[in-house]
DNA sequence: AATGAATGAGGATTCATTCAT
DNA sequence: GATGAATGAATCCTCATTCAT
């Protein structure tokens, strides 16, 4: 016929609970591949159906749009705090792996962008936690004596990144990150080689 | 045949043709206000609702989405230009004017911000020539030797712009105005003071 | 701007009574021409555009869908009748001009199909004394003896073209009147040249 | 977001995934009782309200318009290939089975006659296949050297259908069966009892 | 624990129709 | 008498969320 869904098909079997971990791992990596193409907006179903599971499974990792939101989120809080931790971590190298989240991935951008007048929460919000750690990490490797760390305003090293993220805009991997790189060098900072962190 | 009755009831009166400019510059500052709280993905028919007009009238002015929310960025570009404009105009009391805005409206942020990652099409898209005559008013007051002038790199002007716009989040003005003000510093620029171009 | 209609332009001058009967025609012409692209349904507005009036004017002239609807048949109608009064009129001469009004046009053949369970009403119901003319001027040429004129089946004449125009279906012109022609063959009955009525 | 928060009120029972075949069924049969009073283009939400299921599942077993109309199609077609691979199937007593359905169902005319100049496509268009499979079922019981064999005509087959279908008009089934019967009688083909398959 | 169907509210868009000018 | 703006109901369609299995 000239039908669809309707199914008819074998139901995929339920793989039971040592999927669950899978699952999550799944969703949280089909949300970030999702949101990098369609914006933070994107439909829940095309997440599950990404990942391959189905819609119930994804609302019982994650109950509602901000968790796994945050969840995506936190990956890329976790590689930089891995980057910071590393050990001949320096601040440039750090910066260059912020970088690299900030023109990979739409989403890291709105996450952090994202404030109550876009109709989202502020990060702050949306994960007060993740922003703190962010900021920690960054802080961690940020060399006495930086100018971004003038104790009369504790908060220019996140508004540096904002601010640099502010200009990561264009449609290509390639202009975004020579855009992020001419912000770089409008603050007068150095940054590392822009890639992911490894290892 | 299929369609539209109508209901018999009674109308709510037709205020006539000559509503029409006055409709549209209500829905205009309508978009505003909503944008400005609900972001620019506010359903259209909030919009018409605070204009006080039906849905049909937005559509009739303003075919699409983008339309409308050109119009709204269309205002401010011009603002910014009649303050750049202005006699005694200087390049920090212009970008005060364009720091007010950013400050006020979400909508101007992200329509500067708008890129295709987030489904939306990049303000060079959505309006390409507000871009530019925004561009051109800036570039026009820039005072020679200023260091946006840079020749090596002709869009350090804009991209300033952007920073600043990315540094502009949190949920008062005043938090945002705070944030603005500590960008232009970071960014070693001068601005005049946060207000609307006047007179 | 990026605007719209938003009247600006002055108004074309309302060009007073005399117009009337000119509004009139060319609205039928408008609806005739519209109605062959779009079909039966298409909106009023384009139709009143098409004409270059109001839309008022097109209620003025024809109060309902309906009646306008009948005014294009009319013609059609009026046509038939013309080529059925002529001189020399052949029975075959006027199928050959019923045959072109219903290759010509998706509105013919709708009129002529439209009945209740389409949510239309019959043509009967629709414009009862236009079937009426349009049977007599078929009638009235019928020669003596002619197998559509007999006694026990007086409608075998209106059946007839009902069902020639169920064939003529197809995108063009030349397919339609293919499939009419091959109609009027399978019903073993004779029509001339596939042609307006001139003169 | 600003999407769809479904209410927080009481909500009608989610009959679950068991129920999907039965609403698809219903789904169909709902069309085929809505598309014979109102014609092709009633509401989707009429078919949905009248199958007693949400608007939802009517687009995910039919993600588009035609893709409904097909549906009932499809189960006309079959009827006509069952009663011509009947035991002892007679071209007469198919054409009964298909004069039943045209003079049932507005919608099997309309989807035969279904033609881009009323907006919508041919039928061939709409189900190329259905169309397909009628005409073969029909060809198959038709006797050698019947007059609709022509074989300088291939198409007098549908070519008839379609002129049948063009006759029946009118409000009632007993008029349109009445003039359906006139038609294949003008066309001299012999026709069997106007009934439904059985068996 | 997983699946994915069902629900239905909400938002977009189109036009028939009225009526101020 | 003409114009075309305004109105808003109706339809389309999409998804967030629930829940039977």
């Amino acid at each position: 016929m000239t039908q669809h869904p309707t199914s008819d098909a074998r139901r995929p079997a339920n793989r039971g609970p040592k999927a669950a971990a899978g699952n999550r791992a799944a969703l949280v990596a089909a949300a970030r591949e999702i949101y990098a193409v369609d914006g933070l907006d994107a439909p829940l179903s095309r997440i599950a159906r990404r990942a391959g599971v189905g819609q119930g499974v994804l609302y019982r990792h994650f109950p509602d749009r901000d968790s796994i939101a945050s969840a995506v989120l936190e990956e890329n809080v976790r590689q930089v705090e891995e980057a910071a931790a590393g050990e001949g971590a320096s601040f440039a190298g750090v910066l260059g792996v912020v970088t690299w989240h900030l023109v990979q991935s739409a989403a890291f951008i709105g996450l952090l962008h994202a404030d109550g007048a876009n109709g989202r929460s502020h990060a702050h919000a949306l994960a007060p936690d993740l922003s703190e750690r962010f900021a920690r990490a960054l802080r961690g490797c940020l060399p006495d004596g930086h100018r971004l760390a003038a104790p009369d305003a504790p908060d220019d090293l996140m508004l540096a990144v904002a601010m640099v993220s502010g200009a990561v805009i264009g449609p290509t991997p390639e202009e975004r990150e020579r855009r992020a790189l001419a912000a770089w060098r409008l603050l007068g900072i150095t940054v590392g080689p822009v890639a992911p962190f490894q290892q």
